[in-house]
DNA sequence: GACTTTTATATGTCTGACAATTGATTTTGA
DNA sequence: TCAAAATCAATTGTCAGACATATAAAAGTC
């Protein structure tokens, strides 16, 4: 195994590789049951402390659950869509707020991403997407919405236009790059005049869906795009100065 | 704060959570020393193993580093794309493999995502990158290549195309879609005559992105998406007969 | 037979200790 | 005086043993 060529690290972490390798390669299967702490730590010759710091590193990444009990134990967890995409969101969240990403790499890869659900989204997306889409947008409109409530509703907004493409793996793999956004979204304060336009640019983004007219949604997200990129730039500009 | 109102878990994952939060909200920032474990366990009210699991928690999600010896302790970690993109390939593999995603939602769902590639990697892809998409080709063309490493060589390839678009948060977010489908890949076993329409079709990528032609290399990418689901089918209607 | 009590087994937590590592401090020696 | 060596102190890593707590199954009771 790579691992037992290379020891790297402690003993806790080489436990977790271990059994993590053993999920991963399919030799524990879902919801079966791991020897209990006081087994694991006789097998791999170290003290219970040192195996339960192993097992909560697996808990961490959601590839285990436990339960305490007469029948408890550790099990191998069946990976969700929800924790999957919670894990991609912390994650993809502190990316960007630890690597200087400017917005507008991030408003790139962002829609980018999203414009590839388009196509899709157009052929398939349900009466209810489009109904939550709408929905949004009228919360968009409210006067006296904080910023963040708006943001939040934007993301919403743009998750069911994911979730319009009815592929879980898409809509798993855009969650992380729609919501980490948020952090840097939240940065630009709206003026009435900007979320205007917002809703307007939603409003022709579900009208195309609604028409299976994938291409004109792509030159609405795309105007979106080069928006939200200036609104950013305005406000930094607006900092700098300062 | 949402923890304090419902505290949920163990109390290592309490303790792991509050951590977490003050991560993500700035409060400790980057390169930081968090408190002693005997610190830790005063301010928490539990004993040094307890905190000792929350932080191996923390450790696992790559949030935190610690260090040995007189000025070690935990540290806020830098999350750098490696270390997230080696979280999220974990992720996506072990989401991929445990709910029953078909193989054509998958390959949908990666070479949607690619496409939204090639406009940016068109436009910007270096020398380095056609280099290393040539050199792919001809290692993919080699007879004796074993499928493990075909596989990986395709990935490799693919990697090239959407790194071309020089967006690392797009690298990032590719990561987990393309090496994820890896597993699901292998199980394809190519003869030789797969291998060398999908070199070909690799190879009119890689001529459409030197030409900076996206529409050419998206129309590749659809038939290579195409071409794929069609090998997967037969394998699993061979499978199905036998 | 249904309900209650007991029991066994597992995780969750604590205490206290020692080992190993490593930067800082002090001592030593030329 | 300065550099090398020895020592120190702080911190994580590991261990052993104990008790608390939760839970399902078994045993007992009416």
């Amino acid at each position: 195994m790579k691992n037992s060529s290379t020891p790297q690290g402690d003993l806790s972490a080489q436990i977790a590789g271990s059994i993590r390798d053993a999920i991963i390669a399919g030799d524990l299967i879902v919801d079966a049951r791991l020897p209990s702490e006081a087994e694991l730590a006789e097998q791999f010759k170290v003290s219970r402390p040192t195996v339960r710091e192993a097992l909560k590193r697996l808990a961490a990444q959601a590839l285990i659950r436990t339960q305490r009990g007469a029948t408890g134990g550790a099990f191998v967890n069946h990976l969700k869509y929800p924790d999957a995409y919670a894990q991609q969101i912390t994650t993809s969240t502190l990316l960007l707020s630890m690597n200087e990403v400017s917005i507008a790499t991030a408003c790139e890869a962002r829609f980018a991403l999203e414009r590839a659900c388009t196509r899709l989204s157009a052929e398939r997306r349900s009466a209810d997407h489009l109904a939550t889409m709408r929905a949004e947008m009228f919360r968009q409109s409210q006067p006296g919405l904080s910023d963040e409530a708006f943001c939040a509703s934007d993301v919403a907004f743009h998750r069911a236009l994911v979730d319009g493409a009815q592929n879980p793996v898409m809509s798993y793999q855009l969650a992380g790059a729609v919501e980490a956004m948020q952090p840097l979204m939240n940065m630009i304060t709206f003026t009435a005049r900007s979320r205007e336009k917002i809703v307007a640019l939603h409003g022709q983004i579900a009208d195309a869906l609604e028409a299976q007219n994938a291409t004109d949604a792509d030159a609405a997200l795309t105007e979106l795009e080069a928006y939200t990129i200036s609104l950013a730039k305005d406000v930094l500009d607006a900092r700098a100065r300062r």
